[in-house]
DNA sequence: TATGATAATGGATTTCATTTTCATTTGCAA
DNA sequence: TTGCAAATGAAAATGAAATCCATTATCATA
C-alpha cells in the first residue's frame, strides 16, 4: 500500500470518528509510513523532533495510539516492556514463519486463514483490525 | 501435564541452576499451576497472600520469572501494559483475540486454522511444531 | 470572514507495573 | 553446626505510559 493511499485512510479514519486533521498529526503520520522497522515511540520522537523541535511526546503517543486503532499501525510488544509499532508494508500483509532451529524466516500470506479469521472472530462478537500470526517449526534444511 | 510433573520440572531446573527451593517459591508455583487462565501478578499475589500475607508480591515477580525461564509458564503482553502468564494448559493450544480498547481477551480453537497453516508451512519446505496467533480488534461492547 | 463549540497540543505531572536495594533470614553442603 | 550464597520482603527507585490542563487550532455554520 503507497504512503498516499495510508495518508486518505487516516484521513478517512479521521473524519469517521468526528476527529481533526492537524498538521502534527500528519507530519506524525507521514513520518512514521516512511519507517519499515519496529519502530519505538522514542526513536519514532526523535525522527519528528528534526524537523518540528516543538512537538511533544505525548503527541507522537496519542496519534500512534489512533494509527493503531485505524489498523494502519500495529503495536508489538517484544518483551523488553517497550511498545513498538510496525509500518503495514507496501504489498499487503505477510506472516512469519520461523526456523526454531536456523532461525530461517519465510513470509508468506494466505487469504483463507485470514479470512477465518475474521469468521472466527465474528463468532465471538469481534471486529478484527490486525493480526499477529507467527508459525514455528523446521525449515527444509533442518528438518 | 499434570502439576506434580511440572512441580519436578521446577526442581530439576531449581537444581540445575544452582538455586535453592524454598516454601514460597513451591507455593507460588503451585498456586500457578491451578490456574487456567492469563493471569496478571496481581491477580495471582491475591491468591497466594489468601494463605500466606507475609508473602511479597517481589517474591511472586521473581518466582514467574523463573517459571517463565524454565519453560513452565509463558510470559505473555496483551498489549494492555500488564504481563500475564499462561499456564501451559492440560487440554491442547488455543489463541487469542484481544479487544484494543477495553484489553478483554477471549480464546479460540480452530482446526481449520491449523490445517491451514500446516498447509502453507509445508508448501514452504517447514514442518510446524508450534505458533502464536493474536488477534486484535473490538469487542461486542465495544465496537 | 468571524464565531463558537470542540478537539488537539505539549510541557509537566502522575500513575503504576516492574525492578532494585538492602538488611535479614533461610537452605544446604561440608 | 557452621559458613555462606541465595532468597526474602518491605520499601524505594525506575521508567514507560497515561493523564492533566492551560492554551491553541480546526471547522461547520452564521
Amino acid at each position: 500500500m503507497a504512503n498516499q493511499t495510508k495518508i486518505a485512510l487516516l484521513k478517512g479514519y479521521i473524519e469517521t470518528k468526528g476527529l481533526k486533521s492537524t498538521a502534527q498529526r500528519d507530519f506524525i503520520a507521514e513520518t512514521f509510513f516512511k519507517t519499515n522497522t519496529h519502530i519505538s515511540l522514542e526513536e519514532l520522537l526523535a525522527k519528528v523532533k528534526r524537523k518540528h523541535k516543538n512537538i511533544g511526546y505525548a503527541t507522537v503517543y496519542r496519534t500512534m495510539k489512533l494509527l493503531g486503532e485505524s489498523g494502519l499501525a500495529i503495536a508489538r510488544q517484544f518483551g523488553d516492556g517497550q511498545t513498538r509499532y510496525e509500518n503495514l508494508p507496501e504489498d499487503g500483509h505477510h506472516d512469519h514463519i520461523i526456523c526454531i532451529k536456523c532461525s530461517k524466516i519465510a513470509e508468506f500470506q494466505n487469504q483463507k486463514i485470514e479470512q477465518l479469521q475474521s469468521e472466527t472472530a465474528k463468532k465471538l462478537g469481534f471486529t478484527v483490525v490486525n493480526h499477529k500470526l507467527e508459525l514455528y517449526g523446521y525449515c527444509a534444511d533442518c528438518s
